[in-house]
DNA sequence: AGAAACGACATGAAAAATTTATAAGCGTGT
DNA sequence: ACACGCTTATAAATTTTTCATGTCGTTTCT
């Protein structure tokens, strides 16, 4: 499973919105609305992250992120702080208090997520999410490369996106139409069978060796990477 | 048993088309015509989710909903937003104010049903329904499965959801013609018979081992899973 | 009660329909 | 020219439906 991540909120929207986009990458998110609630969802949950609002109610982002950094346990956890503006001022008393980045709202996910990965990867390189394993097949998103059981496997950048896509959440079946807008994306138009075809290419490329297949096709329903699979 | 749902719709002919249909898929479903029974009905029953319509008598949605946020209760019950168009602006207004998604007029029932289970997902996993248990038989309807004793059976698409739907309310029976209108479909003309066939095929599937049969045939009546079943 | 008749269900197999896999062609950008 | 992606056609696989036949339980008649 991704890096934990604890969203301090206070905006039911938002927070809403972060926790579908950074599931659906494969984080694990829970939610504060506040600061103290904050610290008691730190303490019990131990998060790899805290992605905080600037301006909280009760306890102020700053003072939230001044406590995480004084105890002993939460030292390390890295935060990213969401602030309204750009404002030099904030950005700078931020990263005083011991932010490590700050994103300037309205942000993209895509950046967030960028972000936060980047965070991660100098604190916890392994939850970076950067690389994602099943079975004997591991994924590295960073050198886009693919490799099953020790041995390198090349993909298209689209075999390596639907690959991507099935193992943030092994098991799960996806339908074509939700392949086709995480792997191609939202407003493209591809006939539905293209992604038969992908699969297919997928399979030749992942499975050289006589490999088990490790991809299940769910009849009229969709694909999913399956660890075991007996009639 | 399932999710406990409140409606909140005016239109008869809606709130009536969504108690009939969300109660096959296994939710509990009451009603309220208007905001403000909406509100006694929320703090009677305690939902586990909110389908409202946007536009409704006395109280509107907005405010209906902006009241369920601020009530220390109702704060953590999900809400989604039936809506005409599919108008931005209500969107993001309708997120303003706490909505947890919403849904455009008209939708499809699957597609509501898709939603309300993410939802729900999010914020009470247990509750979304995607995991169906019945003695040591396992549905997941996300993964797609279904399990005996740990082991993985492999059923036909239709054969999945004739089990889905006898594993819904185990114990009742299920005559043939109701079979037909939730596994099949409403409009859809296949003989009647049929329904033995795909019984008889789910028998075997899922009894391969000397199981005991735990699908209990009631004659001149239908089907049902049989409640005295044990392990 | 016993036998016959009847209705209802189970089952196997063939036919029909649906869905997926694969190969080949075409286009595009490098 | 090459690598890659999209589409399409056709083959292959799987599933669904129907139908014929056998079985079982109930009811009715003697």
């Amino acid at each position: 499973m991704g890096a934990k991540v604890l969203v301090v909120e206070d905006e039911e929207a938002i927070s809403q919105l972060l926790a579908y986009n950074l599931g659906k990458e494969g984080f694990s998110v829970s939610i504060s609305a506040d600061g103290d609630e904050a610290m008691i969802a730190v303490d019990e949950q131990k998060p790899d992250l805290v992605l905080m609002d600037w301006m909280l109610p009760n306890v102020s982002g700053i003072e939230l992120c001044r406590r995480l950094r004084t105890g002993n346990e939460t030292r390390d956890i890295p935060v990213i702080m969401l602030t309204a503006r750009g404002e030099e001022e904030d950005r700078v008393r931020g990263l005083d208090v011991g932010a490590d980045d700050y994103v300037t709202k309205p942000f993209s996910m895509s950046e967030l997520v960028a972000r936060m990965r980047a965070v991660l990867r100098r604190t916890a390189p392994a939850l970076a999410g950067d690389v994602a394993t099943f079975a004997d097949i591991v994924l590295d998103r960073q050198l886009c490369r693919v490799r099953r059981a020790q041995r390198d496997v090349h993909l298209g950048p689209t075999e390596f996106r639907l690959l991507d896509v099935l193992m943030q959440r092994p098991g799960r079946v996806f339908s074509r139409e939700q392949l086709l807008d995480r792997v191609w994306g939202q407003d493209v138009y591809v006939e539905i069978r293209t992604v038969d075809v992908h699969i297919g290419r997928l399979r030749k490329a992942i499975n050289k060796r006589g490999d088990r297949d490790p991809i299940r096709t769910v009849r009229s329903s969709g694909y999913a990477l399956d660890e075991t699979y007996s009639g």
